[in-house]
RNA sequence: GCGGAUAUGGUGAAUGGGUUAUCACGCUAGACUGUGGCUCUGGUGUCACGGGUUCGAAUCCCGUUAUCCGCC
C-alpha cells in the first residue's frame, strides 16, 4: 500500500479506535498530517484485527490515505484494563468494554499488529506507574527488554509479503521510569537490538518537567541519531519544544483532540476554555492569529453556544482548530531548525504558554 | 366577592422545632500528556415578606403579598 513520506519532527494525531475523534480522514489529511496513530488494544477488542484484515487492513478500513502507526497496547493494559496479571509470558487482563478476559503476549501483539497492517508497529512494553519504586521499575524495564527481543523474533519469523501483508517497521520502546540509570541501561539495551526506530515510553505519567527532560535527554544521548526517536504521549506545546531540543523526532498526544472536546483550544497566546462565560458575547475568531477554517468562519461566542447546547459541531470545530495549531507548530519547528532559529522559537512558545500546564 | 391549597437556589423535588438545609438538572470555574466524546473536582440558596410562640423557627401560630383550584 502506498504511504506518504513524513517530515520530522512530526506530531501524530491520536486515532485510537481507527478514527481521529470528530474528524474525517480527509480533514486530517487537509490539515497536513501524513501519519496518525491507531491502537492495538482497542482495535483488538473491537472490532478485532481479523475483521480489519478482511477489510483490507487498517488504512482501507478507516479510509485513511496517509501512513499509520499502531501502539502495542502496552500502555492501555496498564491504564485502562481492569484486573490484570503480569506473568513471564505476557499480561492477562479484563476488557474495559465487557470485562472479558484476554492475554497479550509479545507474540500475540505482533500478530495483531501484522493483521492491522500499520506502517509502523510498536513492541509490547510495560509502562510502569508513577511514582514507582526502583525495584519495580527495574523489573518492569527488564521484562520490557525481554519482550522487545521476543517481539523482534516474532516479527522476523514472518515473511509479511508472502503472508499477504505489508512492509512494517518495528520500533522498540525504552522504559526505566524516572530513574536516570535505568533509562541509560534501557536505551543501551534497546539500541543493541537494532530497531529501525525507537520510542521513549513511560514518561508524561505524572513526573515533573525537569525529570522528564532529564530522562528524555538521557535516552536520546544513547539512541542512534540517524533513526527516528519517538517520545510517546507527549505532549503540551512547550513539552514538545523541550523534547525537540533534546533530539526527539516524533510525538503523539491526546491533548489537542481530547481537550478540544472539552472546549479547550490552543492559541498563539496560550490556552482558552471556550465554555467560559466571558466568551458569550465575544464575536471574534477563536484565535485571531490563526488561519484555519474554524477561525476564519466562526466566533468564540458561537463555539461557546455550541458547547453549551452540547452540539456536535462544537467539538468538531475546536478539534479542527487544535489540530491546525499543532500542525502549524510542527511546521514552524521544522522551518526554525532548517534556518538555525530553533532557540528563538522555543523561547517564543515558552512565553506564550507560561503559567499554563497545558 | 367567597372558600380551599401552596409559597425552600436558575429549575424540579426532599427534609423537617436544635451544630455547616439534602438530591438531581442548570449555571459557573478547573483538571485531562502511547484518548472513555468519558469522567472527576470545586463554587453557586441566610427556606416569599412582616409579626408572634420558643432557650432555639426553613419547620408551629397570625397577618400581608403572590400563585393555583373550586364557587357565585
Amino acid at each position: 500500500m502506498p504511504r506518504a513520506s513524513v517530515e520530522t519532527p512530526v506530531f501524530m494525531p491520536v486515532g485510537t479506535q481507527a478514527t481521529v475523534k470528530a474528524m474525517t480522514p480527509s480533514e486530517v489529511r487537509d490539515l497536513g498530517y501524513d501519519l496518525i496513530l491507531g491502537n492495538t488494544y482497542h482495535l483488538h477488542l473491537r472490532p478485532g484485527e481479523d475483521r480489519i484484515a478482511r477489510a483490507g487492513g487498517l488504512h482501507r478500513f478507516c479510509g485513511w490515505e496517509g501512513a499509520m502507526l499502531t501502539d502495542s497496547g502496552g500502555f492501555q493494559v496498564f491504564s485502562l484494563a481492569g484486573l490484570r496479571r503480569i506473568g513471564a509470558d505476557g499480561v492477562e487482563f479484563q476488557s474495559h468494554i465487557d470485562g472479558s478476559r484476554h492475554l497479550f503476549t509479545p507474540e500475540s501483539v505482533m500478530e495483531t499488529q501484522r493483521k492491522l497492517g500499520a506502517d509502523i508497529i510498536m513492541a509490547f512494553d510495560e509502562c510502569a506507574p508513577y511514582p514507582c519504586d526502583y525495584e519495580y521499575a527495574k523489573g518492569a524495564m527488564e521484562r520490557t527488554h525481554r519482550w522487545a527481543q521476543r517481539c523482534k523474533d516474532a516479527y522476523n519469523a514472518v515473511d509479511r509479503k508472502a503472508a499477504g501483508g505489508w512492509d512494517q517497521a518495528l520500533f522498540g520502546i525504552v522504559q526505566g521510569a524516572a530513574y536516570q540509570d535505568l533509562r541509560q541501561k534501557s536505551a543501551m539495551a534497546l539500541a543493541d537490538m537494532d530497531f529501525p526506530g525507537y520510542a521513549i515510553g513511560g514518561l508524561a505519567v505524572g513526573e515533573n518537567k525537569e525529570s522528564r527532560n532529564a530522562c528524555t535527554e538521557r535516552c536520546t544521548g544513547i539512541l542512534p541519531e540517524d533513526k527516528p526517536r519517538y517520545l510517546m504521549g507527549v505532549g503540551a506545546p512547550a513539552d514538545i519544544l523541550d523534547a525537540v531540543a533534546r533530539g526527539v523526532d516524533m510525538f503523539d498526544c491526546v491533548l489537542p483532540t481530547r481537550n478540544a472536546r472539552n472546549a479547550q483550544i490552543f492559541t498563539r497566546r496560550g490556552v482558552l476554555n471556550l465554555r467560559n462565560a466571558r466568551f458569550a458575547d465575544d464575536f471574534g475568531p477563536l484565535d485571531p492569529e490563526c488561519e484555519c477554517q474554524a477561525c476564519r468562519r466562526h466566533t468564540r461566542a458561537y463555539v461557546r453556544h455550541l458547547f453549551q447546547a452540547k452540539e456536535i459541531l462544537g467539538p468538531r470545530l475546536t478539534t479542527y482548530h487544535n489540530l491546525h495549531f499543532y500542525a502549524d507548530m510542527m511546521r514552524q519547528i521544522r522551518d526554525a531548525i532548517a534556518r538555525d532559529g530553533f532557540p528563538e522559537l522555543m523561547m517564543e512558545y515558552q512565553s506564550r504558554f507560561e503559567g499554563d500546564d497545558a
